[in-house]
DNA sequence: ACCGTTCCCGGGAACGGTCCCGTGAAAATA
DNA sequence: TATTTTCACGGGACCGTTCCCGGGAACGGT
C-alpha cells in the first residue's frame, strides 16, 4: 500500500549499505560480494523495484531507444514497416517510438522535436504529404542525430535512404498493362513534391512512349493520396469521351473502390477495362476478380531502415547509406488479356 | 558543426546570467524582464535548443506520457482503437508509447516493465491471446499507476474496463442468420480464456436454444485467433455429414477467408451457405458477396479508453470505471435470406 | 612484521532541468 | 527621508541513477 516508487536509496537504507553498492548489484556490474548481492536482488524483486529510465537515460546520455515518425498508423503499408522496423529493434534490443503525422506538416514537426526532447538515440521518418521542405530536419542532423528516411524520403537531405524501385515497377507495371492488350491506360497519381509519386508517374509515362503510345494529361488523375475523392475522379474517367481500358493506381483501395464502382456500372473486368494497383493488400486475393498489384515490400524495408540506422547509433560518422528493395509485379485476374473484338 | 547538444547551462554562461533566469524565461513563467526573456529566446531558437525531456520529467515525476500495450499493430481492429488513444490524446496535450505484445505474455510483460521504467503516467492495455493470468499487474496497480484495458480485458483486477457488448451482439447476430432461415450455424470461436471470446460463444449458444436449435460441439470451430489455420478448419466443416449452412466467425478475415474457399468449391453465398464475421473491416463491402459483420467500434473504444485513463490521471483515487460501448449488427448480401428449396 | 594486491564497499560529483528561498535595487508609500 | 513593497535575478537542493576515486580489510609473499 505504499504509494511511493521505491528507489534503490531505498534498498540501501533498508539494508545498511551504500547506493553505489545498490546500483553495482542491479546493473549486473562486478566488484561485488556475491552474498550482499544476493540480499539486494531478492529485496528489490520484494519490493518490485523498477529502475526509473528517466535517471539512467539522463545519466547515460543515451536512451537505447529510437523514434519513428509515420503519416498514418492504421496505413497497411506503414503498420507492416513499423513491424518490421520493430522487429529488427526487438532482436537488437532497443525500444521504439512510435509518432504519426497524421499527414501534416506541423504535426511531424511537433513529433520530432518531441522525440528529439526525448533524447532518442536516432530516427526513423517517412515524410508527411503535405511536407515540401526539410528545414526541419537539417539542425537534427548537424547535430549528429543519426536519421534514415523511408519510402516518402527526403533527396535534398544528407541522410540515409531507403526507398524501393519506383519507377522501374511502375514502368514495368504499365508495360504489363500494354502487353496485355491495353491502350487506354490511366494513371491515378500521388502528390507530385513527393519523390516516390514522381518516379511513378515517370515510370508510366515512359513505358508509354517506349511503346508509342500518346501520353494525355486527361488520363492522368491526381488523387492527393486523398480517399474520399475516388468516387469522383472514377466517374470523371467513366464520362471521358475515350474511355480508358486499364487503370494503374497508387494503391489497392483506390483500385478496389473504383473497380467497385464501375462493376456497378456494368463494365466487365478485366474485358472491358483492367485495373492494377499498388500495395498488394491481402484482401487483392479475395475481391472480384483478384487485384493485380504492386508487391511493396513494407516490412522488408521497415526492417533495412531499422538495420541501417541502428548500426549508424553503434558506429558514429558512417556515411549516409542508400538502399534500394526491389518491388515485385503481381499478376492477376485483373489484368487478364484484353478481350479481342 | 557542435555535436555537443546545447542546455540551459549553456544559454545562461553565454549571456553571463544563472540558469534559474532561463529556466525562468524558457518555461514561460513570470518573475522575468521582458527583455531578459527575448534575449534568451532568440539565443535558445539561434542554438536550436531542445530542452531535456528526461530531465525534466525526473524532477517533476511525471511524463505526460501515457502507455499503450496491444496484441498487434498490424490487425486493424487496434490499430483504429490506437488512432481513437492518440485522438484524445492530442487534444488532451500528453503523448503516447505504444508497444506490442505479439501475442504473446512474455512480450506483453517485457513491454509492461519497460514502460513502467519509463514512468508512463497511465497505461492502456489490451492482453495477448497468450495471457491467462494477471499477477504481472497487480503491482502496477498497488502502485497507484492508473490503468485501463479495453477489449481484451482483465476481469479478476481492480482496474477500469472498456468492452463491448459481446454477449449481446453475439445473440443479436446469431438470431439474425436464424431469422434469415439458416439453422446448421457454425461458430468460429477465439481462445476460451479470453472474457470476450466466451461471452460470444455464449451469446451464439443461447441464441440457438432460445430457438430450440440443437448446439452441436462439431460446429464450434476454436481457431485461438490463428490466420493459419483457417483453411483446415474450413475443409473441416465442409466435410461433415451435414454441412452447416451459415458461418459466424470471429473475425473478417477468417470469414473472408472460408468464403473464398467456399465458394471455389462451387458452394453459392448466401443460398448454399451464408457468412457472418466479426469487425465490419472496410473490405467486406468489397468482397463478392459483402459480408454482413459486427461493426465493432474500435476508435470510439480507444478514444473512451484514453478518456477515462486521463482523467484518472488528473484527479487522483477515483475508482474504476467499466464503459461499455455499443456493437452494430451491419448487414449485407452474404446472409441474404436462405434459398427454400 | 611489512608491503603489495585483491576484494568490497562508500562518498560524492555529475546528468539537465525545476523551484524554493534569499537578496539587492528600484519603485512606491508613508 | 525612511520604510515597505515589488521586481528581477542568483544560489543551491533535488529528482534517481552511474561511475570514478579512494580507502579499509583480508590475504599472500618475502
Amino acid at each position: 500500500m505504499d504509494k511511493k516508487t521505491v528507489t534503490i536509496k531505498d534498498i540501501a537504507r533498508m539494508l545498511g549499505i551504500s547506493k553505489s553498492t545498490v546500483s553495482r548489484a542491479l546493473s549486473g556490474r562486478s566488484d561485488i560480494h556475491p552474498e550482499t548481492k544476493q540480499k539486494i536482488m531478492a529485496l528489490a524483486s520484494e519490493l518490485h523495484y523498477e529502475p526509473n529510465a528517466l535517471a539512467i537515460n539522463l545519466k547515460q546520455q543515451k536512451t537505447n531507444t529510437i523514434g519513428v515518425i509515420i503519416p498514418e498508423t492504421m496505413n497497411r503499408f506503414f503498420a507492416h514497416a513499423v513491424g518490421g522496423i520493430q522487429k529488427v529493434s526487438d532482436m537488437a534490443g532497443v525500444n521504439v517510438m512510435i509518432c504519426q503525422s497524421n499527414e501534416s506538416y506541423i504535426s511531424e514537426k511537433n513529433n520530432l522535436h518531441s522525440l528529439v526532447s526525448s533524447r532518442v538515440d536516432g530516427l526513423i521518418v517517412s515524410i508527411s504529404r503535405e511536407t515540401d521542405r526539410t528545414d526541419h530536419f537539417k539542425p537534427i542532423i548537424d547535430r549528429g542525430i543519426p536519421m534514415v528516411f523511408f519510402d516518402r524520403i527526403c533527396q535534398d537531405i544528407d541522410a540515409s535512404q531507403v526507398y524501393t524501385d519506383n519507377y522501374e515497377i511502375a514502368f514495368e507495371g504499365t508495360e504489363h498493362l500494354i502487353l496485355q492488350g491495353y491502350r487506354r491506360i490511366a494513371f491515378v497519381a500521388g502528390p507530385q513534391h513527393l519523390f516516390n509519386s514522381r518516379n511513378r508517374l515517370q515510370g508510366y509515362v515512359d513505358a508509354l512512349k517506349k511503346h508509342n503510345l500518346p501520353v494525355r494529361e486527361s488520363y492522368i488523375v491526381h488523387s492527393h493520396y486523398r480517399s474520399d475523392k475516388v468516387e469522383e475522379y472514377t466517374r470523371y474517367l467513366m464520362q471521358l469521351p475515350q474511355r480508358p481500358d486499364a487503370v494503374f493506381a497508387i494503391n489497392d483501395y483506390a483500385a478496389i473502390e473504383m473497380m467497385h464502382i464501375m462493376k456497378k456500372s456494368g463494365l466487365k473486368i478485366p474485358d472491358d477495362i483492367a485495373f492494377l494497383g499498388f500495395n498488394n493488400e491481402s484482401m487483392c486475393r479475395f475481391v472480384e476478380p483478384p487485384l493485380s498489384s504492386i508487391d511493396h515490400p513494407a516490412h522488408d524495408m521497415g526492417a533495412a531502415a531499422a538495420e541501417i540506422l541502428i548500426t549508424q547509433i553503434r558506429h558514429q560518422n558512417l556515411k549516409p547509406e542508400n538502399r534500394i528493395i526491389k518491388s515485385k509485379l503481381v499478376i492477376r485476374e485483373s489484368t487478364g488479356a484484353k478481350q479481342v473484338l
